[in-house]
DNA sequence: ACAAAACATTGAACTAGTTCAATAAATGAA
DNA sequence: TTCATTTATTGAACTAGTTCAATGTTTTGT
């Protein structure tokens, strides 16, 4: 059940059998259905998960009613709201399942306790925090660099996989376009291919 | 000269005094004119910085010769191009003063020493990753969900001083959009009050 | 197997933001 | 002080993206 588990954190660390073992011991999994949610805004955030199963989105909702998809995770990401877990405040932010999924969950204080007596868990999750820094920081840089179509189409190369699982509504939340747009999109680079 | 540092520091974790002054002094003060840069697009990024006066602009310039900010590092905040620094790959980005600067350096090699040898400061890092990667996470949104207008009237509240510090020109390329449709904006909300 | 709900496409009218060119004001270097 | 450069403002024409409403298609729940 924590074979991907370990393959991610060993992707990342080295770590031996018994420490890697103690500490995915500290998970406990969850099985999420289809639509419902893992978070909701308003809710203080006490998990950090990981996906063994499934597709979840996160997403806020803004003043005006609209949804934006802040990443999509599949089986092997990460999913929490950062800002909520670590400091203990109401979440802005929806986490809901868009398939059947299963998700591996740690709380706060057993990853305070990982921190404490596994020093390179505090590593692992700097190393990955890092990583998607680099991701978001080049998500602002296309974001304000690159037309709908450019990002669409570098959407599809980067998750080929993802863009099959979703609706083109779900894309569009990502991409910070209506989806009446995306499709306009679509028609166009049907019609050059 | 590193008292800013200390401070900031002392604001993420807590540290005796005598490592705190180990880790300090493996930082090495660096003088950067005006319009001179600090790392340019295709270098590889050395160092990581604190600046401790002045202040600079991180920034890229996409395919189309528009310059687009990242941020902008004025004293206490930490400068650095990560994913070239981590990866040790070429940079993207170009680090500028715009205004007479200082800014304290530490190596890879120095920060690997102090990670290894001082294991609060994996914990400072990690910590204030998170920060910025919560911070991201909220230009993400507001990037998508806000109107420019509203974007600037949030960049005036949230940073008033560096308002004063930049040019319109420095702020619309923070806000992703051209110089004159901010003038435009300043017009509007000049006329409304 | 059926009805209801969610999804995708399209067109027409609209709006936020761009582009280009002109002009004025502020800043900087010698 | 002066000349050159950068900065800010403005208007007019344009384009990328939105909004709304209509229509057909697919998926879902029972």
């Amino acid at each position: 059940m924590t074979e991907l588990l370990t393959r991610n954190i060993l992707n990342h660390i080295t770590l031996s059998n018994k420490k890697l073992e103690n500490f995915c011991n500290l998970f406990n999994n969850k099985e999420v259905l289809k639509k419902h949610f893992l978070l909701r805004e308003g809710e203080i955030c006490k998990f950090e998960g990981f996906v063994t199963k499934g597709l979840f989105r996160v997403y806020h909702i803004d003043s005006n009613g609209f949804e934006q998809v802040l990443y999509f995770a599949q089986e092997s990401w990460w999913i929490t709201d950062i800002d909520s877990f670590t400091n203990e405040k109401p979440s802005q932010l929806y986490i809901q399942a868009l398939e059947d999924s299963e998700v591996l969950l740690i709380s706060k204080k057993d990853k305070e306790f990982a921190y404490n007596n596994i020093p390179k868990i505090e590593k692992l999750f700097r190393v990955m925090t890092q990583k998607t820094h680099i991701a978001l920081q080049r998500r602002i840089i296309d974001n304000l660099s690159k037309t709908a179509d450019q990002r669409y189409i570098d959407f599809i190369e980067k998750y080929p996989n993802l863009f099959q699982r979703l609706t083109n509504v779900q894309i569009a939340a990502y991409l910070g376009i209506s989806h009446e747009f995306l499709s306009k999109i679509r028609r166009k680079i049907a019609s050059k291919k």
